[in-house]
DNA sequence: ATCTATATGTTATAGCGTAACAAATCTGAT
DNA sequence: ATCAGATTTGTTACGCTATAACATATAGAT
């Protein structure tokens, strides 16, 4: 564990760890398979945390993936759009931000007079890695 | 049924002809539903027509709805990548695909030697109608 | 102590998606 | 016409993703 997973509780800590430890994408039901042996019984406890986590931008949720990975930004919350690539072949995920593309998508929103809550951008496909196997 | 809509299978035809009316994305078992009178029994028969669809690019799928969506552009495959913006409230959702921004994916790409197989783009938000009611 | 707010536990259920197998239909040969 | 292969369709059963509803526990404030 990093060092920002300040004030969680005892299940958030536990599901954050979880994902922190394995690094690449986990659904909500691998994390509660991860924590049987920590007393985790149901669905509900692991989305709660997740929920929470989320909110805090401690973890990201990869809408494409319906799954979740820990972010590896000390802060990757300076107002622009995250963007996430994704290698379908060894999970790994690569966060960044970009100030061009940000204001390119909020552009568009504000001539269109659409007011943005919550942005998505997903690239999947194979990372360097993994193309040269 | 506009034009696009050439040789496809009666269960396509009708699957892209519920999306094409209804205008907002549903989900394959809304369409499920909607199809009953039809002949429709199981999900498989809309996942089928769906997975088809979306080849042919007359369709999106909208990953952060788990939902589909008829594609109002004659062709909007012409090399960029393509943007959704979606009223939560509404429903609406807009298209688009500027060149800047699949450029600047592109250019993440290449410098990182990651090979792009399905990129997403989603915002998610309100509308110009919705955000003034 | 009591009250309030937040976190947890538990069961049941709803919503999304596919595997596996069977039958029908369509195509293009001979 | 008919046969073989390919594609489309039908059907059952199942697995994965997510939440509703209700009960209990815990922490802090007065
Ligand atoms: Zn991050
Ligand atoms: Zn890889
Ligand atoms: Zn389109
Ligand atoms: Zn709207």
């Amino acid at each position: 564990m990093t060092e920002a997973a300040a004030d969680l509780t005892r299940n958030q800590a536990l599901v954050y760890g979880a994902l922190e430890k394995t690094g690449t994408p986990m659904s909500a039901y691998t994390i509660l398979d991860e924590l049987r042996d920590d007393g985790f019984r149901a669905p509900l406890q692991v989305y709660r945390a997740l929920d929470k986590l989320v909110e805090q931008g401690l973890v990201h949720r990869l809408e494409s993936l319906n799954a979740f990975v820990a972010c590896r930004h000390a802060s990757c919350h300076r107002g622009g759009f995250i963007a996430f690539a994704i290698c379908d072949t060894c999970g790994q995920v690569s966060e960044f931000s970009d100030d061009a593309l940000s204001r390119r998508l909020s552009g568009w929103a504000g001539k269109h007079s659409f007011k943005p809550s919550k942005t998505t951008i997903e690239i999947r496909g194979l990372c360097a890695g993994c193309s040269n196997a």
